[in-house]
DNA sequence: ACATTACGGTTAAACAGTTTACCATAGCGG
DNA sequence: CCGCTATGGTAAACTGTTTAACCGTAATGT
């Protein structure tokens, strides 16, 4: 069979000019779309709505949406009435309330959320932030972090935008302006580096940003983290329990914290243990399987007596097995690798990935939360770490050289 | 080594408090936040701000953010002239729109979106919908599709938000909510199934919906879709060039239509080929590794002789090599293994997964295009088929006991 | 008994744009 | 020279809420 490098694809319907057209566009710029074309064709729509909605529930027999005048018309109240029933302002009589609301479901009147948000001071709704990796939604780290702030956002009343910060986003400062007018409340990044100095331009503007899972202290910034030192701890501990002295790393871009926290603890533990330690044990597989595949290269190329590899993320370690596996190395009895982050299909792969379980989903959770209080007037800075724990599966085991009482 | 389904877990540290907390939140009912409390909080804020932004970029000296009339006024025109100049409007001569843009960059004027929206008929916004699934947006087959839609919507100057359709979010009709609070312009439905019925509240009421990657002819909805039929005719057709007749099916939930497609298609080819065939030959693996596995053991445990496992996508491919791996069976040299969708990891995994390619980030960028057509006024259905193809990797091989000249 | 408060609700002014109807001027043909 | 139309711009109405300020009653304190 083909190794993955060398795929033989099988072609059976010939590239269509759909895609072909896809593709195409995706060099087209950046544009609001042309004003006259959607003016002249918002005009045909209006009409047709009028025709097609007669009399439906939230319209008058006219045919145009009921505001809150109209509520207040039919309950006989004022606006304000109606209003202070909407926001369950304890002003309001229970009767006048019932009074309200009986008409309210009758006409089955919904207030029109851009008015509310326009008139208060608020929009209900956050802003997930994260680069243009291609096809980042498609990370499962990413995910698990996106599904635990959407479930959180949504139980607290507030929805959840997506925005992809490709570099004109920041030059032309769309990001503030998200805020400037009136999209969001407050906004999440997640999957920022060092390199990311914009995300300065938040708290110098006052701005609630929380940054999920990462830290960058030279800006103090709010932030919601998972312990990774703890996490390489626990690794390098039960790395070292195996009978492993001669471990490779392959860490992540060294412009995230969280990456150089992992390298440093790497570093520590391998200079009190082998007394000694060489950058050439050290390889950059920058968070991908393929980079992650070449950075095993390299470090077995350096190292034949290598008998442990620990990967900074699972995508990473799944490059390495890979590698591995077509290179003569069995895992893990010639060779033991380790992951980071637990990523769900890791319990499925073979073998399956010995990794440190990060707790994404509630991380998620708690950046909502966190981000959620800081737009609702709480000024502490958020600075919370959540622990991380290790999970052992087939992807480890006794280092080869060790084996004292062969068990 | 421990199997997955019996994992030992290093605790290093104890659950903390916050970890419980958050858990413990999970079941607090979905509700508008408590009223009283934000309204406080809000004065404090707006006092605080108020202090903050000593005459920033966007706001005048006394702290407060510059609207359209202010500019109007500091360019000596009317409001209209600026809005027209906003809004590219043909009618404004070149030297008035230079004369008011240069107001604009100078004080750094954005102007309210709420507002806009209000007074004009559109959003701007586009939602994605899909079900609660447990983690959800970790699933890379929905992360790809998401890619495509946020990329061409920030092309098309669109927002999008994110959706769940939890039960009660739709027996609250919140789905029409959308539309009717304005929050929307479209959606995009995602991994729904036939018993979800509440998508045709969105036609009936004439709002723009399209269905990405799945059919409901049954209810006329809008769809853009990948090829199954043909995907699945290409697996057949190659399993069978590899000599293999018992091939087993591990398929999605029934009540998906393209779930069914393939059905149909393995059932019509097993009948030509091996002049009859069984349901017994057929097992649900409800989309999932675990339910792959299990569906995976059902089939082997009913046929032993089987010699190639059609799995109707890549998570189930996964779990049935998983189980497969773990029973004395080794992929694919007892046992092909061909999977359905591609997603990323499939080409580093052990062994690598032959599967049927499917183009869901250009089937996301198409979808969103056509929806955002809707929105613009299009009315002709929208009923596209993007093709597939299989592609090769190690997970397929001859069929163990057909072997003609034993390459 | 009279000034205070509390209560329940109302009026009208924001909020920040877009759009419609109208108007002055200029150009042009007859 | 008059009426007509095109051009470029304006004033005012409109989008649909919230909220600050105000206003009658009724209950309460002194």
């Amino acid at each position: 069979m083909s190794s993955s490098s060398n795929e033989y694809v099988v072609k059976v319907k010939a590239g269509s000019e759909i895609m072909a057209q896809i593709m195409a566009d995706q060099s087209g710029k950046s544009s609001e779309s042309n004003v006259a074309t959607s003016k002249k064709i918002r005009k045909k729509r209006s009409k047709k709505q009028q025709g097609a909605s007669v009399s439906n529930k939230g319209t008058t027999s006219s045919g145009k949406r009921v505001g809150i005048r109209e509520i207040a018309r039919q309950a006989g109240v004022s606006v304000a009435t109606v209003s202070m029933v909407l926001n369950n302002n304890p002003k309001i009589t229970e009767a006048t309330r019932q009074k309200v609301n009986k008409v309210i479901d009758r006409v089955g009147y919904r207030p029109n959320r851009l008015a509310q948000s326009l008139s208060g001071r608020y929009t209900r709704v956050i802003s997930i932030l994260m680069p243009t990796l291609r096809h980042a939604m498609a990370d499962p780290y990413f995910g698990e972090l996106i599904s635990g702030i959407c479930d959180r956002a949504a139980r607290l009343g507030h929805k959840v935008m997506l925005e992809h910060a490709k570099p004109d986003f920041i030059r032309e400062r769309r990001h503030i302006e998200l805020f400037e007018r009136r999209f969001v409340d407050g906004v999440l990044c997640i999957g920022f580096n060092d390199r990311h100095a914009f995300m300065k331009d938040f708290i110098e503007n006052d701005h609630p940003m929380v940054v999920v899972n990462n830290m960058f202290p030279q800006w103090g910034l709010d932030h919601v983290v998972c312990d990774y030192r703890s996490g390489a701890e626990q690794v390098m501990t039960y790395l070292q329990q195996l009978g492993h002295k001669k471990i490779g790393l392959v860490h992540g871009a060294p412009e995230v914290f969280t990456a150089r926290e992992i390298i440093e603890v790497y570093k520590r533990r391998m200079t009190t243990v082998t007394g000694g330690f060489d950058t050439s044990w050290m390889a950059d597989g920058r968070f991908t399987e393929e980079h992650g595949a070449e950075a095993t290269k390299k470090l077995l190329e350096a190292h034949p007596d290598m008998t442990a590899i620990f990967a900074s993320n699972d995508k990473m370690a799944m490059g390495a097995i890979h590698y591995a596996n077509r290179h003569g190395r069995s895992v893990p009895s010639d060779l033991s690798i380790v992951g980071f982050d637990d990523i769900q299909y890791t319990a499925f792969v073979n073998p399956t990935l010995t990794t440190v379980h990060l707790p994404l989903y509630e991380l998620g959770v708690l950046a909502c939360e966190r981000l959620v209080e800081r737009i609702r007037g709480k000024s502490e800075r958020v600075r919370e770490v959540l622990p991380t724990h290790l999970v052992l599966r087939e992807s480890t085991s006794l280092a080869a050289s060790y084996a004292p009482g062969v068990g």
